[in-house]
DNA sequence: AATGAATGAGAATTCATTCAT
DNA sequence: AATGAATGAATTCTCATTCAT
């Protein structure tokens, strides 16, 4: 009592649901949706599988949870997309927005790259999916020929993929990115000048 | 056809194996490996659980042979292509053939796409990284600049994640494995010129 | 109703554990005792779980209260009967006012008649069947033949259960249950007779 | 091995369904559904849980199968009094029969009487009430006076209750199954003539 | 070539209860 | 008078796997 009080314990109080959500993201994207189980979860927390139950209802409203925090900036971008022009600039300012917001979520990204197929049966499926089409809206032009088009797509795709596939290669991550983006923002003009 | 039975259970004799592995291929595809039960193959298939494990030790088993039956021709490709000069024309080529191969399996590859977290786990993981890796080898030049780099793996993913991400996109699906094909030349022939 | 704040929170005040028992047996009686759970009682009252626990020990001592509460007129029913002489008249007098009773606490009767197999493990079984056994020991007269025996039980089972068994006949409440007091009445008269 | 193979292991062999039908039947008359876990039950078996769930999909199915098995009798009972006309003697005929055949399926019907706010949620729910309108329809008179229609009732639930009710009472079971009758009998009989 | 019966391990979830504040 | 956070024990149910026949 009184002192330092710095007790890894005490510490805990009120952030439980913040820790319960870090070590599930960490956990989901290294083993996936399913190969995690909420023992695991409990286990690394030091607090048993009902403290789990006591800040989320179930399994899936903690990736739900997850998903909607570290979405919203892709959301808003994508609003903000909407409303502009679909000229070049406006195009590249988007990819290169795209990027930034995928970087500050790349944990929770690559999950879900790379679980698609669970995903795809969770409610935030759905959600996701209307999310990248909204890209693919705002990016692609419906008069493009097939070709363009699928240059606007592989843009989107080389940005998702990019980041971890690239991770056994050698270099600076921040580098990386960069050069993905230029990739990408090579796809989507090259596409813009060919409609 | 003649007789009095043509019986669709007569038929089934001796080609169980192949069976299995269809509906597995369409199960694992759609829901995923670890949604997908042995109990739900089974009932599909209209045989027990146990009629499984008579052709395969274990459920690992069934993806493992399907990978190794539906791969095959891409290793030969990726053996082939190590013999080969790293001209341009190889690399064209190269990438023309993988084309094919991936159009020649797409729901396996759907699967390993959209299961990369599982995959990963499975033994198939290693074998699948070192081909993707060796596909890398042949295609990238190692002193390219990163975005030449960037480049190359960015083909390579196009052609994985194309076909699945364009299900929704109206269009024949020849013309769009050509598109396809046609933005990742593209994209080697830049990586090589950059070079 | 006039001033600034009618709140039926602020009203709330003072009387939780009387909404507690409210709410506790309305579930109890609908869904059963088991499948009534403490966090649902508290979310219909909007306080939390803990709550419940300022007002009663445990989950049975809700019960255990309610039972209190509502069965003190038959306690003191049966104590009287017990004084008087095993007139006819008295035992008609009885079931009288039994058929009062009842109908006073009829949704706490109701849960111990559809309850039965749970409150006989409940603490408040031995008090139950204690009751019955009265009840029974001043209506049926031991030396009578048995067939009279079961008439008397049968008038009281016939009050029991009556009320609730005919919630779905048409007609009056009050005239159901003078009908159905009539009906024991002539069982314990019969039985009487026959004695 | 060889020799007499009595082995208890060995009998076991392709009569566990109704081994569990029988200890399900057993736990759930003695404390009630929800008290009774697969546990208990496979415990009690010597089998696992996983056994149980062998042979049935879920806990609810036991009860179910239980109840469409001990139930026929009644059900046919009840087709049969449908196409019989109305009088008097058709009803003590019915009810005569219906005596006998809750006692043929005495635990069971136990149960059902000492879980009702169970039973009513669960599947055989609907139709166990249906069972008991269909009762009802035959032997009440609708154009009859409250009374006499609360007289048929009481007949019915004497016959229900009766047993266990009386099973502290000493005296021949076949006795006492024949007072309840009689009582019944009797009951119906008035209510027959009022009308 | 396949089945019927079973197992052991583990999953998600729910519950009554506790306690410091 | 009540809350927020947590626990421990239990529950139903599912799964991959085994094995004698």
């Amino acid at each position: 009592m009184g002192g330092t009080m710095d007790g890894t314990k005490q510490r805990r109080r009120g952030n439980t649901r913040q820790r319960i959500q870090d070590v599930a993201l960490e956990l989901f994207a290294e083993q996936g949706y399913e190969k995690t189980s909420l023992r695991e979860i409990a286990e690394r927390l030091e607090v048993t599988k009902a403290a789990l139950y006591y800040h989320f209802k179930t399994k899936e409203e903690i990736i739900v949870s997850l998903f909607e925090d570290l979405t919203k900036p892709i959301e808003e971008l994508i609003d903000w997309g909407r409303q502009q022009p679909h000229t070049l600039e406006t195009k590249q300012e988007i990819v290169r927005r795209y990027s930034e917001a995928l970087a500050g979520a790349s944990p929770l990204f690559r999950f879900m790259q790379e679980n698609q197929a669970t995903v795809r049966e969770l409610s935030i499926g759905e959600t996701f999916k209307d999310r990248m089409l909204g890209m693919r809206d705002i990016i692609i032009d419906p008069d493009a020929d097939l070709v363009d088009q699928v240059r606007c797509i592989s843009a989107l795709f080389t940005m998702h993929a990019g980041m971890f596939v690239m991770k056994d290669l050698e270099g600076d991550p921040e580098e990386k990115r960069k050069a993905i983006l230029e990739v990408a923002t090579d796809l989507i003009t090259q596409a813009h000048k060919g409609a």
